[in-house]
DNA sequence: TGAATAGTGTCTTTCAGACAATATTGA
DNA sequence: TCAATATTGTCTGAAAGACACTATTCA
């Protein structure tokens, strides 16, 4: 074990990509980091994030909830792991890892604070799948990776309801799966997908609104938010070829 | 900044589930831990895997890739970032950050060594989509997970072709998607896919072989390996309701 | 009653899935 | 010619996509 004392330690950290959908937009939460004069990024935006605390955060996801939580005040009902970046050149005194996570919000639940070693925080609006801000460290890659992620994710499973609250209506969700795919869907045959997919449960009332007919509201059965919502592909559930 | 002794130091390491197709059956390549007083899986099959060092890898894909370069004596055609696996009670000396990873190997290329640390290398069937064997650390698991995304990938994409070598013909990579899926597909709708996903160009030679028609002979078009395969679902490229 | 939006009916096109027919090779 | 496998043709049913129609609500 030869230790060289030139090498750097190594660090942990967790950076997060949340997103909400308000004003007919897709945002994403950004927040200023202090100035301070050893800081290469001091003053950028940036992810949100934070350092892993042995004493606090068992696996790296506890530290991405936590800064989470410190940011927005809620906790998240979709938070999933992203990608791994790690490289020398990331920080000048560690060599850092750092976990991209992305979460999915309801607008409402969240109250900004800015957090540890930041001075601000905002929604800011998700335009041609990207942000145009230039940002500190890697964190544009992360952003326009995450943004990939979600929309990806989107074509095959329905957690855009996490970005609605706990109910939501159909016309609701297909509005969400517009914006951020950026594209008119049918809402025929995006309801009969919703149907087929056996993922949503009535809670049995309606939506308060203004001057026309009230649409249903509706919730997620149980681990059904990740479930595949438009199943159709190489193997159908329906193939009766199978093997032994 | 409180520094307190008792913390562990960080560490980053990369593990790899390597897989590849021999006698009609996916198998994934697992070593076996040389017998050691101070190791608490001494002697027990793992995952190929090894600590980032900063004076040989930048970013810790290059570790997977040192790794199973040690392994395998060859270069992966396909080494894709899995999932990051950190957690206080995976080593007793250090906080170690473990990044799996999963590659795709023809087995024609493959000349097996044991690498550092590990006594055997051998490759072992992957079975009902799970590896028997008790591993050590959270190997299981990263198995697991990686023998998962490959069967999903396998849906949209045409990665499997790395299973094979440069050059495959049509009813190869169909036979490796059947033993992956492990259900039979329909070669009609499989080639016809093929043709309209564009991903194959032809190399206007045939396969040798015995006593039929032979096979014509193929190869990626470039980036094609990971394009959409079938690409059915929400959005369809042919949309022609896109929004400003 | 009319404007606005929710929700359903139905038609066409596309494509998955099944199977048949033809093509090529070596014995 | 025959066995074996590659490759292409064709039919059927299910679902995507487009659009029209009915239902509900409030002014």
């Amino acid at each position: 074990m030869s230790k060289n004392k030139s090498q750097k330690e190594y660090r942990l950290a967790a950076d997060i990509a949340i997103f909400t959908v308000k004003d007919q937009a897709l945002h994403i939460l950004l927040v200023k980091r202090a100035e301070r004069d050893d800081d290469p990024f001091s003053g950028m935006w940036a992810l949100p994030g934070g350092f892993h605390r042995m004493e606090l955060d068992d696996d790296i996801k506890d530290t991405a909830i936590r800064v989470l939580k410190a940011e927005t005040g809620a906790d998240a009902p979709y938070v999933e792991q992203l990608y791994t970046f790690s490289n020398k050149k990331r920080d000048p005194r560690f060599y850092v890892t750092s976990v991209g996570h992305f979460a999915l919000m309801p607008y409402q639940s969240v109250r900004l604070n800015a957090g540890h070693g930041t001075t601000e925080a905002k929604w800011v609006p998700v335009r041609n799948n990207t942000v145009k801000r230039k940002l500190a460290f890697d964190h544009n890659i992360i952003v326009d990776m995450a943004i990939e992620r979600v929309r990806s994710k989107l074509q095959y499973t329905a957690i855009a309801g996490h970005l609605l609250g706990e109910e939501f209506t159909r016309p609701q969700l297909l509005e969400v799966y517009e914006i951020i795919l950026g594209c008119k869907l049918d809402k025929t045959h995006f309801n009969r997908s919703l149907v087929r997919a056996d993922v949503l449960e009535s809670t049995g009332r309606k939506e308060e609104s203004k001057g026309h007919k009230r649409a249903e509201l509706f919730r997620f059965k149980d681990g059904a938010d990740t479930a595949l919502f438009f199943p159709r592909g190489l193997v159908r559930a329906s193939s009766k070829k199978d093997e032994g």
